[in-house]
DNA sequence: ATGGTCGGCAACCGA
């Protein structure tokens, strides 16, 4: 069988819903994963979801910041949130998809939406910064994020770390700028290895090819300047490596009307 | 080298 996944910062689900639903209805993932969606779980639009044929929704939300979901068109056998750095800040939920959704071998999703780290890239007077390498170190850490080599597992979301030196516009002008400093390319890499993660949006297109998923709104010309970063990652573990098929970068999404700064990424396994 | 823009929610914080 054939399963699309999303993974979408969409920077305040309630105001961009109707943008939700126009990507829905192209590319029809059958797992859409959300970040950002700013949104309390009780005031999540469930209902709207469910005309657009998700009945299955795993809330992490909370009031004006961060928040993560998981919706779906199958439903999953159990969902937990885990916390990192001792805070509920909303940036973690898993979701596992068995018998239910028809899976013979379960199917284990984790979306993460890491701290962004504030501007300047020192954790000694940037406290947000310390959060973001306590957080990277801590995923690393994680004995729920290290999968078996035989289990089947994805490891997605807004990560804030644009790791390779062409998952940005340019590497030297970048070096001392959040979400592209060597001790967060090097965290982010350590946590992915540690996990035994592959990142499939790089087995798909390897450097030295481009790939953006965020471009900044200070950017009034974002399209003519693209100077993007790959700020969203789907990594998978080994088993499941080769059953990508097909990674699509929906770039098109950012040149919407009040767009969200990052774009849909979405991979295509065969199951 | 600097400042540039968003969203939430009602003054700034976080990105």
């Amino acid at each position: 069988m054939q399963l699309k996944v999303t993974t979408w910062n969409i920077n305040s689900v309630r105001l961009r819903i109707d943008l939700v639903a126009k990507f829905i209805k192209a590319m029809r993932p059958d797992i859409l994963c959300l970040q950002e969606t700013k949104c309390p779980d009780d005031a999540f639009p469930l209902k709207r979801f469910k005309r657009l044929g998700y009945d299955n929704a795993a809330l992490n939300g909370q009031k004006a910041y961060h928040g993560v979901v998981v919706l779906s068109r199958l439903p999953f056998e159990r969902c937990n949130v885990q916390s990192f750095c001792g805070k509920t800040d909303c940036r973690h939920i898993c979701t596992v998809f068995g018998e239910r959704a028809g899976l013979r071998d379960p199917l284990t999703i984790h979306n993460f939406y890491v701290p962004a780290g504030g501007d300047i890239p020192d954790p000694a007077v940037n406290s947000k910064f310390a959060h973001k390498m306590a957080f990277l170190d801590e995923m690393r850490d994680c004995a729920t994020l290290r999968p078996a080599p035989s289990e089947r597992a994805i490891l997605l979301g807004d990560l804030n770390v644009a790791p390779l030196e062409h998952d940005v516009w340019s590497h030297k002008q970048m070096l001392r700028v959040v979400s592209h400093t060597p001790i967060e390319c090097e965290k982010l890499t350590t946590a992915r290895i540690a996990g035994g993660w592959v990142d499939s949006m790089r087995i798909h297109t390897p450097e030295p090819t481009k790939l953006y998923t965020w471009w900044s709104y200070r950017s009034p010309d974002w399209a003519t300047a693209d100077r993007g970063r790959r700020l969203d990652h789907i990594w998978t573990s080994p088993i499941l490596a080769d059953r990508v098929a097909d990674i699509t970068i929906a770039k098109a999404y950012r040149g919407a009307e009040q767009p969200s700064d990052h774009v849909p990424v979405t991979a295509t396994l065969e199951l």
